[in-house]
DNA sequence: CATAACCTTCACGTAAACGGTAAGGTCTGA
DNA sequence: TCAGACCTTACCGTTTACGTGAAGGTTATG
């Protein structure tokens, strides 16, 4: 297996939406690092990245949440590496345990975050669609009556 | 029915969990009007006001949208709003289906952008759900193996 | 009618999240 | 080997969404 090939900033600008000052600039707020550099010093990106950055885009655009917000999830999502890297070389089952707890209760808050949105954002939503429902019935009244006034006395 | 009782801003903002500041920005970019002004000129806000700071709050907040697109939204709520007195004081079926026609479209708009927004958020949610459930089962499995390791001899 | 607790309109300040540009180094294909 | 496209860091600029006074007017209460 041929080690993949790295990407240039720009490239992973186009693949991932962003822009490269933006990517430059969620490695200064501690997002993310190149998996590699070059021999002068071009930031060279891996597949993981990708994935990473569109993970921070995702809450970015659709979660709606800060840079300094999304970098305690990505602290988080690092830790949880860890921990399962840990789960790895350990054989006790008492310690195998108590790191999988620890990641539950960490992606658990996680969880609960993002639903805490969701059911917001759904009761926004359902409110608009009740609307909709309405104007829909109204329009159907509407539609009957116009019916009715085209073909005077058809009504049933 | 004796006229309800109007707000002074501070008021308005601990019942919407807005600063002051937050609801003369608001009313700066174009998002709300005070119901009226007292004598001295102070901002006077109804239960509409209320709900509309409320239905605002939530597009930043929850939906995540910027003041302007909030202000494009607003715009279009009130032209829903013109629309509907509008049909009052029509008869005419045709002109009653135009108007509802064009609330239905516009009512649409903002119910296809909340699905996006909600679609994307719901699949991150997901995303993790899976990661969740995953970290379930192995716990699960950790604790079978914990408790034979306690009981030897005793599975099955 | 005084006074504390509001409010008003400027107007300047600020944090977040980048955009843009300068000055210079790097890569790659002809 | 060299031109053009790309990259680097550094730094200043900008927009958004307010925060924070200042200077002065308004309202409710004793």
């Amino acid at each position: 297996m041929i080690s993949e090939r790295l990407l240039r900033i720009q490239e992973v600008a186009g693949e991932t939406g962003l822009t490269p000052r933006s990517i430059r600039y969620y490695e200064e707020r501690g997002l993310l690092r190149p998996a590699a550099r070059s021999e002068g010093a071009y930031r060279l990106y891996d597949a993981s990245d990708l994935e990473q950055l569109r993970f921070i885009k995702g809450l970015r655009d659709d979660a709606g949440l800060s840079i300094a917000d999304i970098g305690e999830i990505v602290e988080d999502e690092e830790s949880r590496r860890r921990a399962r890297a840990a789960l790895e070389v350990t054989d006790d089952p008492a310690e195998r345990r108590r790191i999988l707890l620890e990641r539950l209760a960490s992606i658990e808050g996680l969880h609960e975050r993002l639903n805490a949105k969701l059911a917001r954002l759904q009761a926004m939503f359902d409110d608009v669609e009740v609307r909709k429902r309405r104007l829909h019935d109204l329009l159907a009244a509407s539609d009957q009556e116009l019916a009715a006034s085209i073909e005077p006395g058809s009504d049933r």
